[in-house]
DNA sequence: TGTACATCAGTGAACGCGCGTTCACTGATGTAC
DNA sequence: TGTACATCAGTGAACGCGCGTTCACTGATGTAC
């Protein structure tokens, strides 16, 4: 049952991973998938389509691992930095999605779409989180300049696990790890201190 | 003289910021400077040369920028700030350039290469500022327990301003700015908040 | 001052290539009666 | 149980296109003697 499907899908992240988006090609995925490059075509309309289908899913499996994290028991700041932890997790599993999915230029996503919905729900966990560290209780609505504060510590939030996903699967960072492991280490210490002194009424 | 080779530069910058950096070809920045497919090939050997001269001058211009922040007066942490701004600024001015910076898979970049010295260049400016804001002052060399804490700082501050370049050339961070203005202050606000809570012992 | 030659920035035609997409087709599977 | 037809996933040839790069050339400018 339209097994090639999943095999364009796997084929071509496994093409982004090795040679960059740049060389996501149907006719080099169909090769890859061993048939012809006319068969895709069976499963999505234009080549666009399949670059979408990566992006929703990708960013349903991150919505995903970050519903995980806020579900988690604890303290909402270490709930927190579990969800900063898998956000980063993430890029590093999945790099090829990570890439596709923030890549504007690549394939319009709107609201609607079924990359937004997830897309939303993502940044959902990540706005509710955040409110539960430094909002003021469960008060009916903040001020304005309570709210543009949480706006601003939402941002830093996103802005930091963001930097250091990009720069770790870009390779800017990695250069001083000798093995995963230290990278991971290099990470969590990172992020605890980031942590720390973002802290937060529960931190 | 040789002007046609600044005008191939710009004109690569000019194409990559509208239709990204998949869209650059050799024939079409001719096209746009006017001139015979084949006349770039007189100041560079080929294509991939375009682009690693601007990552070089990318870095250049983004290190000078570092380095006016670095020199301004004030505590440790407020010249920090400024140099975390001018990062961002640099970002939203030169978002091509930007881009075409830390895409690691379009040009090699080892350390002897010019864009390499440029880079080493920007990234001291930040590991001094970080160092004298939190570092214990001008000993000698610091415990490997203390090293680690500099390190993770460091990636802390370049992960955070670097994610908020990034979201926000990215479209990712716009949506909820109706100007620039708006943006600049969510900007400021964000860092501001970053920095009072990453503190270091001036801040 | 003239002459011969080298250098340099450009032109324009041509190459081979991989691409996305279209077309007409084949053969297997399901389904109505 | 057979037969006729529709649907579906695939093949393989062909299209036109833009690309990077090579080649042989032209005309202007500089320079040695």
């Amino acid at each position: 049952m339209s097994d090639l499907r999943e095999q364009v899908l796997s084929a071509s992240l496994a093409l982004i991973d090795e040679e960059g988006v740049g060389a996501l090609s149907l006719r080099e995925v169909a090769r890859r998938a061993g048939v012809s490059h006319q068969a895709p075509y069976h499963h999505f309309g234009h080549k666009e389509a399949i670059i979408a289908e990566l992006v929703a899913r990708g960013f349903d499996r991150l919505a995903d691992r970050l519903e995980a994290a806020e579900r988690t028991r604890g303290a909402p700041s270490r709930r927190l930095l579990r969800a900063g932890l898998a956000y980063v997790d993430f890029a590093l599993a999945e790099p090829a999605s990570f890439r596709v999915m923030f890549r504007p230029e690549l394939v319009a996503r709107d609201k609607s779409s079924a990359s937004g919905e997830a897309g939303d729900r993502a940044y959902s966990v990540l706005v509710r989180l955040v409110t539960e560290c430094h909002g003021g209780g469960r008060s009916a609505k903040p001020s304005a300049e309570a709210q543009r504060r949480l706006d601003a510590l939402v941002s830093m939030h996103w802005s930091m696990v963001h930097g250091l996903a990009t720069l770790l699967i870009d390779g800017s960072l990695c250069r001083q790890f000798r093995t995963n492991r230290e990278r991971d280490e290099h990470v969590s210490r990172t992020m605890e201190l980031f942590m720390k002194s973002a802290g937060g009424r529960s931190g």
